[in-house]
DNA sequence: AACATGACGTATT
DNA sequence: TAATACGCCATGT
């Protein structure tokens, strides 16, 4: 069901730079909640041409999804630091959680 | 249909 | 902080 991929893939382009997305958060965002699976699944199964800031999507807890040493966890650390996102020994993420668009808050129901 | 496996989340100890 | 347990859901066997 690649509809579902494609919402996932929308909001994590729209992460900004510097901030970061739980798995959880996507999904929601995306409109599927308790699916932050889908969210690894999509990401894993999203075309290179579309450049997606996957490395922006990180564990509910702060830290990097992928086993410390393993060559995505490297990937993704370098990728972070590169946009100036300190990463701690034990993979701790600290950059700020993105809220919400502009357009969000403006257009927010209520 | 049953079972295993994940780029997950939460609660508990 | 870490280990465990359980919930959750799409996929593949």
């Amino acid at each position: 069901m690649s509809e579902n991929y494609e919402r996932i893939w929308k909001i994590v382009a729209d992460i900004p730079v510097g901030s970061v997305l739980s798995y959880g958060e996507v999904a929601r965002r995306a409109g599927l909640p308790r699916r932050a699976r889908l969210v690894g699944q999509a990401l894993g199964a999203a075309p290179k041409t579309l450049k997606l800031p996957w490395h922006r999507v990180i564990l509910s807890s702060g830290r990097i999804a992928f086993s410390r040493g393993s060559a995505a966890y490297c990937k993704q650390a370098k990728l972070l630091r590169a946009e100036a996102v300190k990463i701690g020994d034990k993979g701790e993420v600290y950059a700020p959680t993105h809220t919400q668009t502009l357009d969000e808050v403006l257009w927010s129901p209520e």
